[in-house]
DNA sequence: TTTCGTTATGCGTTTTTGTCATAACGAAGG
DNA sequence: CCTTCGTTATGACAAAAACGCATAACGAAA
């Protein structure tokens, strides 16, 4: 038996970025690939791309710059603004897992 | 823009017990009736049917004693193991949401 | 034996999620 | 000029999960 815990933001009641997001936009910035980010972590590619433009169009912020053909194919690369979104979320979640950890097994014990 | 968090137990990887199945208990606790507590937390009869199901096989505990037929049709109440684990949950949840709506504000606010 | 409000459950429907195939793109190199 | 390559971009179908309707069974009391 183990406990689980996360916790991510909101736009009108929609579910807009939490743990998942996290890696992908992080994936990205270490690749410049949505390619590669959505296998990095294991997704498709198609689920990343929809997941993208969800946050997008949720926040009203632009997340990344696409460029489509030319060398390489092409790439991504994160905005300033989601650079600092990623660094904001980043401090509300770390530590969580440990506060929630710490008390479970205060709780249920061993 | 708004933060939200939960918590829940799992079993082998199988989610178990969370937020909605507490309510799900507490109400059956307060009306003895699983039919009564879906209507008050406003899901199907059929859906909390099968959440009691899964929870007891996962978690391997009686958690109800149902009564079918009988005066007032029968009706369901909890065990002692169920009310012991939902006292533990309890602990366990109650000020999560707190700490992470404090960080939130002190990170996104004003 | 009728009534009543439960529990119990099969099964078709709807919704969500995931996956596959394929087009478009454009810099570089031949 | 045109082929190559690894991207981004999407539609459309498939699979899975969630939902909820319809109906049976139950048994104490009147």
């Amino acid at each position: 038996m183990e406990i689980r815990s996360k916790i991510w933001v909101e736009v009108d009641g929609e579910p807009v970025f939490g743990r998942g997001r996290r890696f992908l936009l992080e994936a990205i910035d270490k690749y410049g690939s949505i390619n590669q980010a959505a296998k990095e972590i294991n997704i498709s590619y198609r689920k990343a791309w929809s997941y993208i433009n969800a946050m997008e169009e949720r926040l009203g912020i632009k997340l990344v710059e696409r460029r489509t053909g030319g060398k390489n194919g092409g790439g991504t690369v994160l905005t300033n603004e989601a650079r600092s979104f990623l660094e904001k979320y980043k401090k509300l979640e770390d530590g969580i897992k440990e506060i929630v950890d710490r008390r479970f097994k205060k709780i249920y014990g061993q």
